[in-house]
RNA sequence: GCCCACAUAGCUCAGGCGGUAGAGCACUCCCUUGGUAAGGGAGAGGUCACUGGUUCGAAUCCAGUUGUGGGCACCA
């Protein structure tokens, strides 16, 4: 005779056991249409479970987190049985729920195509059409590896097996597929609706292994109703357009090409944004106590065998060797280059610590699978520094460099930016005491900033924990950018030493720290940020003065001068077109602001003004215009209206 | 590196069941002096990614290579 309380606090009272359908219609109508599962004591069950005691339960619907999170799951088991129907020799793996959707693996000889895809989408909804009721069941574990492996699903076999003793062996049933799964599910396929759609096929390794076989993944994505679904493929075009590779060739910023895999050819206005994010960094850097040094970008294998990198990456590194044969590495990393400079005389610990900062260019041999525009290259800079200290200073030296970067994050418009310490990976190089030492320092420091963070077990570098600085753009996408280390074997790998108070040599703790990570990356990422529309301090060209017809170029070109000597980046545009014309294609590429200098200005001496994105235009005195945009560089505001909004194309 | 797809003019893309290619934009020239997202006309521009193979003939078919895209694996 169970009493229910539901969430409200009311308790109901039933004379027989009770399932959760019965329950949701006991309740409601349209609550009883949009329930996908029960909350029975913070757990959720399957509908059709029968409720025969007292709790507290609540039902779940299709539109809340973790009721969508279950029709996605159902998704993915609807796919499983589409492919099962088309396709019967394949055999099914796992199909879990990712973010926005679901995927399953199948193992099959041959590959989906895209029709494929069609084929199979299509072959869903015919099952939703039929409405297949989806049973629980609970089955022994031999029995059920021996099930598995008589249909031929050896995959499937072999998760139950690596299921634990004691935990219960349960499948869902719907139609002829039987899969094996924790649950819970749908009452029936009919519930899941039509707001999915296949998205893709690729391949993926078994158990994420790439020493094991490659299975076929299909994507999908799944929401609770059409008007979801419709408004996820517009993010998705959204995203599009903001593609960084898009809008680099839009505002002509750089290329790629054949002949340099993963290398930038820099454009003059991507190579004065690039300088920009230079020029922004080191002024902070010298700010905060930091001196730049600069380090060959080849130097000799030995120093790498020294440092441990040619033992964990000599298949990443690139090698040249010279006429005397000898073999030399093109940096991969600045760190061995910057302990030569702090090794080259004698330290008193009276200087420490010492901030050495080097904006060094790196060579990484990726897998030609991982290249990605700007955001995955094997050339790229990083904005490297290296502190030298003794081990009292770490915490307040890791403290500085976390307050530093989320200030310089704030500056570039990203406030949402996460942290994960990640402690000692499985290959690495030093004593399990060192490390012990570096991770608890890290950790205190980390601890001390009061910030929140989250742990990413074995991520570490193979030298040292580190911190990683996530943060999120204006589409919600995540990108690790900063990075801080603290190495306590490096330094002793290259004989590094200070003086210290004793009088004697110690070896220092060395943290290595970059805050935008990669400025390639860096430049990519506040790219799709902002959708091409930088902040004014940013944009390569801040202004284009344009003319409306030739009786106004002198007044043009004046303005343009008034720009350039309060230290704007301005442009006049005299050519013989259209302004109409001239606006369009300074708006295409993303030039913040531009002024109009006709015959009615130039003889008010004033200038009109219109901002990317916007059709409004006011005149104003050429003095005041200046001075306004002026204004606006020195604190680095960000675009009007946020630059999130797309501009028309 | 692995799976799948793709590669045609500077860009976006048509076309081509085997007979050496088109459009729009961009570019050059001419006309146009026009007030806020494309004024008009003409012209020039391509070994159809590369290398082999099949064929009388390959941009088209086949194989390999390179690069790119979406994933997986990797990321000091």
């Amino acid at each position: 005779m169970p009493n229910i309380t539901l969430p409200d606090g009311t308790v109901r009272r039933f004379d027989n056991p009770i399932s959760g359908i019965e329950l949701a219609e006991s309740i409601g109508r349209r609550l009883a249409r949009d329930a996908v599962a029960l909350r029975v004591d913070d757990e959720l069950r399957d509908l059709a479970a029968l409720i025969e005691t007292d709790v507290r339960a609540c039902v779940v619907t299709r539109s809340e987190p973790d009721g969508l999170d279950l029709l996605r799951h159902d998704a993915a088991h609807v796919l499983a049985e589409a492919v099962k129907e088309l396709y019967p020799g394949t055999q099914v793996t796992i199909g879990p729920t990712i973010e926005n959707g679901f995927y399953y693996d199948f193992a099959r000889d041959e590959p989906f195509t895209p029709d494929d895809l069609e084929r199979i989408e299509e072959r869903m909804r015919a099952i939703v059409a039929r409405d297949e009721p989806v049973e629980r069941e609970v089955w022994d574990r031999a029995e059920a590896v021996e099930f598995f492996r008589g249909i031929g699903e050896e995959y499937k076999a072999e998760i139950v097996e690596s299921i634990s003793e004691g935990e219960a062996i349960t499948v869902y049933r719907q139609g002829a597929f039987i899969d094996l799964c924790r649950g819970p599910h749908l009452p029936s396929t009919g519930r899941l609706g039509t707001a999915f759609k296949l998205t893709s096929v690729a391949g993926a390794y078994w158990r994420g292994d790439s020493s094991n076989p490659m299975l076929q993944r299909i994507y999908g994505t799944a929401w609770a109703d059409p008007k979801a679904l419709r408004a996820h493929l517009r993010r998705l075009e959204e995203a599009e357009r903001r593609d960084h590779r898009r809008l680099g060739r839009q505002m002509d910023l750089f290329h790629f090409q054949e002949e340099a895999p993963g290398a930038v050819f820099w454009h003059p206005d991507g190579w004065t944004l690039f300088q920009g994010l230079i020029d922004y960094m080191r002024a902070r850097q010298d700010a905060a106590g930091y001196r730049e040094v600069n380090t060959p970008d080849i130097m000799d294998r030995s120093l790498w065998e020294a440092s441990g990198h040619w033992e964990t990456f000599a298949e990443h590194m690139y090698t040249t060797e010279t006429q005397d044969e000898r073999v030399f590495a093109l940096k991969p990393m600045n760190c061995p280059g910057s302990l030569q400079v702090f090794n080259h005389g004698i330290t008193s610990y009276k200087d420490l610590p010492l901030r050495l900062s080097e904006f060094g260019k790196v060579h990484r041999f990726e897998p030609s699978g991982a290249l990605h525009g700007l955001l995955r290259v094997r050339a790229f800079t990083q904005d490297d520094a290296h502190i030298f200290c003794t081990p009292e200073q770490i915490t307040a030296e890791c403290r500085g460099v976390c307050e530093l970067i989320l200030s310089i994050y704030r500056d570039f418009g990203f406030a949402d930016v996460h942290i994960k310490f990640a402690d000692r990976p499985e290959r690495r190089v030093g004593a399990d005491e060192i490390w012990d030492r570096a991770e608890a320092a890290l950790l205190s420091a980390v601890e001390s900033t009061g910030l929140e963070y989250t742990v990413n077990p074995g991520e570490g570098a193979f030298y040292g924990p580190k911190l990683e600085f996530v943060l999120r753009d204006a589409i919600g996408r995540d990108w690790q950018c900063g990075t801080l280390q603290v190495d306590l074997n490096l330094p002793e790998r290259l004989g590094a030493a200070y003086v210290g108070e004793d009088g004697r040599k110690h070896v220092p703790v060395m943290l290595h720290r970059a805050l935008f990570g990669s400025l390639e990356r860096f430049a990519g990422i506040l790219i799709e940020h902002y959708a091409g529309s930088l902040p004014l301090w940013l944009a390569p060209v801040q202004a284009v003065v344009a003319t409306v017809v030739s009786d106004a170029d002198e007044h043009a070109r004046e303005c343009v001068r008034r720009l350039e000597a309060a230290g704007l980046r301005a442009r006049a545009d005299v050519r013989n077109e259209t302004i109409s014309y001239k606006v369009r294609q300074h708006s295409v590429s993303k030039v913040p602001v531009i002024l109009v200098a006709g015959r009615s200005e130039a003889d008010e001496g004033t200038v009109t003004v219109r901002r990317l994105g916007t059709r409004r235009q006011e005149t104003l005195a050429l003095d005041a215009a200046v001075a306004a945009l002026a204004q606006e560089v020195a604190s680095k505001a960000p675009p009007p209206g946020a630059g999130l909004k797309e501009a028309a194309d």
